[in-house]
DNA sequence: GTCTATACCACGATAGAC
DNA sequence: GTCTATCGTGGTATAGAC
C-alpha cells in the first residue's frame, strides 16, 4: 500500500467495526484487514489499542463539539438578554449530529451508532475518556438548559436530561432493537430529528413529579 | 460443593458479571469462579454459552412480563370501556421493574442494569432472543398505547415508544454514564420512576412534528 | 453432578526483516 | 512505514476421573 494513508483508512475501518460489533468485539485484526492494512502496523501509529480507540472519538468529536458550541452562542445572542429558548439549546446539541448524515459525510452513520452505544458501554475507561475530553460541551448545555428552564430544580433538570440523552443514544445506536418495538425499517435521520424534538421539548417542559405522589405504582 | 445448588449460584453470578461487564465481556471463567464453582460445571448445566444467558434472562423476564401483562389487564378493566389510560399503560410496563428492586429481590437491580444495557448490545443475536422469547409483551403494550392515544398515526406511536424505551433503558443501565451528566449518585430507583413518567407521559402527549417543518436544524 | 486437565483458537502486543 | 512471525494470555468448549 501507499505511504502514510493507512492511518486514515485505519481510522475508518475501526469505527466502522466499533459501531457494528463494539469496541471490545472488533479486534486489532479485523480492522487490520477491513483496512486493507496489516494488524501489526497499527502499532506503529498507536501504542495500544486505547490510543486507536481515543483517536477514533476524537477525530469527529473535536469538529461536533465545536459546531455544537457555536451554534448554541449563536442562539444565545439572538434571544439576548433572554435565556435561549428549550428548543434552541436542543437543536444545538443535536442537529449536528444528524447534519453529520445529511452532509453524506463517508463514516457519519457508522459513528453516530458508535457515540450512541458509548455511553452504556461497559467498559468503564471509554466513558470516562469521553468525560475527560468532551466533558464540558455536556455541562455548557446542562448550564443552557437550566437557564432555558428555571422553574426546574437542579436535580430535576438534571435528571431530565439524563433521560433526553438516553432517548437520543437510542436513537443513534438503533438497528437491531429498532425492529424488535417498530417491526419495519426507520425512515431518514432528518425524519428522526423532527419526531424527537417535540418529545424532548414535551417531556422537559412537564410539570415536575410531586415529591410523594402515591399513584398505585412502586 | 452440593448437589443441584450450583446452577442458581452460577445464573447468580452469570447475571452480575453480564450487568458488570456486558454478555461479551464476562468470561465463563470468571462466571464459575464467582459462583464458587467449576468453569467447566457449567457445560453440564448448559450445552454453550448462550443457553445460560439465555436462562439468565428467562428466569427474570417470565414473572416480570407476566406481572407487566396482568397490571395492564388490570388497567383495561378498571377503565372499561374506555380505554385505558397513557399513564396506567406506562405503569404497568414500568413499575413492575422497579419493584423487582423496591422488594429487595437478591440481583434484582443487576439484573434492571443488564437489561437496560441489552438493548444496545452489539451482538444482535441476543436482541433476537429477546424478540422471540418475549416480543409478544411489547406488542401487547404498543397496542394499548395505540388505543389511549388514538390522534397519533401507527408509525409516530412506534417511533415515541422507541424513544420512551430508549430513556428507560438508558435510566436502568446508568451507573457510570449517571456521573457524567449528573455529577452525583442517583436518589432511590422509585425517586427515578416519580420523575420519568411525567417525562414520558408528556412526550408521548407532545403535539405531533409537522410533516415538513424546516426549522433551521438538519 | 462436580471437578481437573487440557485442546484449540483468537486476542493484544512485540521484534525485526524489508 | 509496512510486513511476517511469534509470544503469552485467556477465551470457549471437551474428555474423563471421581
Amino acid at each position: 500500500m501507499a505511504r502514510g494513508e493507512s492511518r486514515e483508512r485505519i481510522l475508518d475501518a475501526a469505527e466502522r467495526l466499533f459501531a457494528e460489533k463494539g469496541v471490545g468485539g472488533a479486534s486489532l485484526r479485523e480492522i487490520g484487514s477491513a483496512a486493507e492494512a496489516n494488524a501489526g502496523s497499527i502499532y506503529f501509529h498507536w501504542k495500544v489499542k486505547a490510543e486507536l480507540v481515543r483517536d477514533v472519538f476524537r477525530r469527529r468529536l473535536e469538529p461536533l463539539d465545536a459546531e455544537r458550541m457555536q451554534r448554541l452562542a449563536a442562539a444565545e445572542r439572538e434571544s439576548a438578554p433572554a435565556p435561549a429558548s428549550l428548543e434552541a439549546v436542543l437543536d444545538a446539541l443535536i442537529a449536528p449530529m444528524f447534519a453529520l448524515v445529511e452532509r453524506g459525510e463517508r463514516g457519519g452513520a457508522a459513528f453516530l451508532r458508535l457515540l450512541g452505544r458509548t455511553y452504556n458501554e461497559p467498559d468503564r475507561s471509554l466513558v470516562r475518556m469521553l468525560h475527560r475530553d468532551h466533558g464540558a460541551t455536556v455541562e455548557r448545555f446542562r448550564d443552557a438548559l437550566g437557564r432555558a428552564l428555571p422553574e426546574l430544580s437542579r436535580e430535576q433538570l438534571a435528571v431530565r436530561f439524563h433521560f433526553a440523552l438516553g432517548a437520543l443514544a437510542h436513537t443513534l445506536a438503533s438497528d437491531a432493537s429498532w425492529q424488535l418495538v417498530v417491526g419495519r425499517r426507520p425512515g431518514s435521520r432528518s425524519q428522526w430529528l423532527r419526531e424527537l424534538m417535540p418529545f424532548l421539548v414535551a417531556g422537559f417542559g412537564a410539570p415536575p413529579a410531586s415529591p410523594r405522589s402515591e399513584r398505585g405504582a412502586a
